[in-house]
DNA sequence: TTTGGCATGTAATCCGTTACATGATTAG
DNA sequence: CTAATCATGTAACGGATTACATGCCAAA
């Protein structure tokens, strides 16, 4: 594929769990091409320049030696839960509105996984990479599920904080 | 706090969703001095030298206002998922040891945080925060619970994917 | 004709970790 | 005595985003 193609196909298939900048894709695969691990093929004639690559066996070694290291966590890291952390009671309302809006983005996420899900197992159906990829979709699935939970769980919690605010202030 | 406090605190506190190193820790703490944000105090005198830091009027409304700002949404990026994603039935071995693994930490986690919340509720009983102490360690929770779902749910998958794969194989 | 998508690339900058340097104090 | 913990800080490095520069082609 070209630079280009690359972080778009990125961002349809593994987008809810990984994505790629132009500034690190580019410089990239000038480094791989350098390794040998990929090759340039000769691009598309008409229009704008077009520089497609290809893995070559060499590159597809190292990828499977890199797929056989065991994945490092990711340190987790949430401005979201921090900020909630840090507020208190004088700060309900403004958190409820956070938690509405994303109990509302992750209830569309889960339509999407669903969309994807139904398109995923009507076109690839004998795809031996199928259960694989319906596996990480359905982590995604699973995760917005259990925010979903817990933005209806803490939407209770902070109405009650806020009621007993307006009560304290009120006496 | 000092520096060293900083990270102790955190690390156990928000550990599960935040993380801050020396390199952060310290270079931050002089630009928010020098912004006017903290205030140094004489820190103890016995023992090794020893910077205590406290926040000042403006260091407080500047948090005030950036606690006010909507949090902007962090980038998922996950490893493992990635190497999920590229496997197929070849390497369905490796992915089930990662996966029993992955299932081994969030099973500790999920008594690492009931404790924490039991902690809580005994010792904070009556602090106003304690709600929103709770939250954030309820998202912890309940995304523990989703991912135990779903190591469980794709250990069958890739049991399943092993089978074929050792079938195909042998004929 | 002008907007939007195709397409490649670089530079500045930010954010963050790791490793290092240094040294005092305390518990075993 | 010696290992661990307390404690502060810097430097090197890596990884990633954002903004910028450039320009073609197709469609409205």
């Amino acid at each position: 594929m070209s630079g280009y193609d690359i972080k778009k196909e990125a961002a349809t298939s593994i987008g809810y769990f990984w994505s790629e900048s132009y500034g690190q894709i580019y410089p990239a695969l000038s480094v791989l091409q350098s390794a040998g691990w990929i090759r340039r093929r000769p691009g598309r004639q008409k229009g704008r320049e077009r520089q497609v690559y290809e893995i070559t066996d060499q590159g597809r070694s190292a990828l499977d030696v890199w797929l056989a290291e065991p994945p490092r966590p990711t340190p987790v890291r949430s401005e979201f839960l921090l900020k909630l952390f840090l507020s208190d009671a004088t700060d309900a309302v403004r958190a409820t509105q956070w938690v509405e809006q994303l109990l509302a983005e992750e209830t569309e996420r889960l339509s999407q996984f669903r969309m994807i899900r139904d398109g995923l197992m009507a076109e690839q159906r004998d795809h031996p990479s199928l259960p694989f990829w319906l596996s990480t979709l359905s982590f995604g699935e699973h995760r917005s599920r259990a925010v979903v939970r817990w933005c209806r769980e803490t939407l209770k919690v902070l109405r009650k904080a806020g009621t007993k605010q307006k009560k304290e202030k009120s006496q």
